[in-house]
DNA sequence: AATGAATGAGGGTTCATTCAT
DNA sequence: TATGAATGAACCCTCATTCAT
């Protein structure tokens, strides 16, 4: 019980048969495009443990077989998926962040962005959360990653001195937390409200919590 | 992240088989109590989908068909889990909190109490996390619970004066995210640091974002 | 590749779930052996590959799930029956040639016994002998406790004065390999000669080559 | 145990396909050859039915598909090499034998020379026993033929005065088991012991045994 | 001839749930 | 109530074989 379900992350050791199920061929590129596409949608609408094999090929509009020719399991393909799409939600996100004048703005887009990302992309989010239960790997992972990039934000911040000197990985969490539970709560649950107003919100309790003490 | 809901009768009750499960008999209550203990274990060590009946019962020293008894479903147990943790949790948490000063110290006593019990008690924390992919009903309605909570806290101290006046439900969403993902950070993963520190540290940041406005 | 197969040896070490699986009811013996009677019919008319479990069900007249109530694999019923059988081949065998008045009289009564019994029980002779492919260990555990009999046999025969005194292992696996490629050709091959004559010439064969030297 | 089967057209030759696969070009040839060398490798460690198509082409460094250029079946191309390694034992063992003075000498070299033979290919011995499974009919074509050279020989000695001349079909039989299972223990089982010492000792069983009566 | 992707029947195995005692 | 055997739908995965290039 120290880390649940290290043993969720035996995927990425040596594998018995390491053949290299990378396709050769334009054709094979295409089917394995198809297989990601329906599994995305699969496991989004079922969940891992409700998704079968044999739906997502039904979906691709592939042979049962054709899958083992891409992915060894079931476990496989969700990790290939939680990979991607944590790389998708990143390539939406940065760009936007980027161009900000300032961190604490910066916050606020990234924020909103992503509130707006999990309105268009339920499945990915479902996807991500899931993956605490069967890729532990990967949802840690996810999560250290994009936590690292807020404090990188706050770093730079401080540095700057748009922002307080003492900020910390604590401080990084505890805004990425903030983030995810609004996503949740707003992105998720009630889609109706208006995402700019609920960043602006949460942005200034932010910008107060890490304003520059006198 | 304290005083999750109380039994208020929610929408998915409805059971097919609607015998009574209680038991009548004092054995009947022991054979209970011994399913449940061992279903936390099982279900905290394996996850809702690894687990099986059989080795729950194996763990209770109890035959395989008296589960059944008990409960209609593995859904069933784990649902009755879900619902008795989320309790468990609030009573760890709510006196602790309710002896506070104001309530910012409030929320950092709740906080403080909240690491120590994810810490103690990882199954706990990993049970009511799973009930996203297995009951959802109970999911939403622990951390619902659990942010009106915050959000209640929040409009006393305003009414008080202690903060500001102007807090919402965002504000309450952006504190029951920040307080879950430190719990999974620092109770979870690191179990090393201070909890103390790192309940002050998060507790200032928000200090001063919920400050009152000159 | 130098002893092949060893790894189908595995069936005797720990199993992760080594739950006990003797049946504990009357009715739990009687599915037991219905099992093992019909996997002795499937794997004699169709081999250990072809042979499936759902046949082997059918056959026994139970569900297809009541076969893992008793054996983990179709492996594991294979092994019992291997060695069921191979104490069954002894268990005809041994009582008439502990009846001889002399050991050369007993390797011919057990080889003319042994004959019969192939005849009317091919499946036995085919299942002990496809374990070569399956159950290594049991296969040479087979063979090593038959030419250990011989061997005793043999020895006994010296002390007595029956035999020369000069017998060896070697001789013993001459003396067992004899009489399996008799069992195969006039027992499963050509089931018309007479047992009782071929058995004679063998061991005539046999006489002369264990005389005392002068 | 010498001299198997010359390739005598036999009863299952018929095949539903046949197309002429015998390789045109030196390149189809040295593919043919290929696949072969790699089937024997494959089968020999793994046994036919653990053994894969594509295991043997990649053994082969060749595509999946070529197998099928060459072989219409995994059980082709397993009888295509029982056979072809029934004639290398007996192209090992005859020039041996046909070059002893006498007939028990020759039993003696053979056994001799087959011991050696296992000891350096343990996959031959191993292949040519699983036919009883695979392929029945070239095992007991192979047998078939080693006892008729065996008797061969048996008949030779006594019309030559060598041996009594009461000689049949059952003492080659005999003798041909007598030589395999010696194989098995001495050649597959324990690679320790002395070979000629072994052979001797067999021999001079045989050759009492043989011997011609007063 | 060679390549490697595509196919899908087939079978082993799991396990929640039911049932007879 | 307790017991433990019985049930069978469900599903993952293998791999021999075919096919398009």
């Amino acid at each position: 019980m120290d880390q649940p379900q290290t043993d969720t992350g035996r995927a990425e050791e040596a594998q018995g048969d390491a053949r290299d199920k990378t396709p050769r061929t334009e054709r094979g590129r295409r089917t394995l495009r198809k297989l990601l596409d329906a599994a995305a949608v699969e496991f989004g609408e079922r969940g891992f443990h409700e998704a079968s094999i044999s739906a997502i090929t039904r979906r691709a509009g592939t042979a049962l077989g054709s899958f083992y020719t891409y992915f060894d399991s079931k476990e496989e393909i969700f990790q290939a998926l939680v990979r991607y799409m944590s790389e998708q939600l990143r390539d939406h996100v940065t760009p936007l962040v980027q161009a900000a004048p300032d961190e604490i703005s910066a916050e606020r887009i990234g924020l909103e962005s992503y509130l707006g990302f999990v309105r268009e992309h339920k499945e990915i989010y479902r996807i991500i959360d899931e993956a605490e239960f069967v890729d532990y790997a990967s949802y840690r992972s996810h999560y250290e990653t994009t936590v690292a990039r807020v404090r990188q934000r706050l770093e730079n911040g401080a540095a700057r001195g748009e922002i307080r000197g003492d900020v910390s990985e604590i401080h990084a969490w505890a805004i990425g937390g903030m983030n995810v539970f609004l996503g949740m709560r707003y992105g998720l649950w009630d889609t109706e409200s208006d995402i700019s107003e609920i960043a602006a919100i949460a942005n200034d309790l932010l910008a107060n919590g890490l304003k520059k003490r006198d």
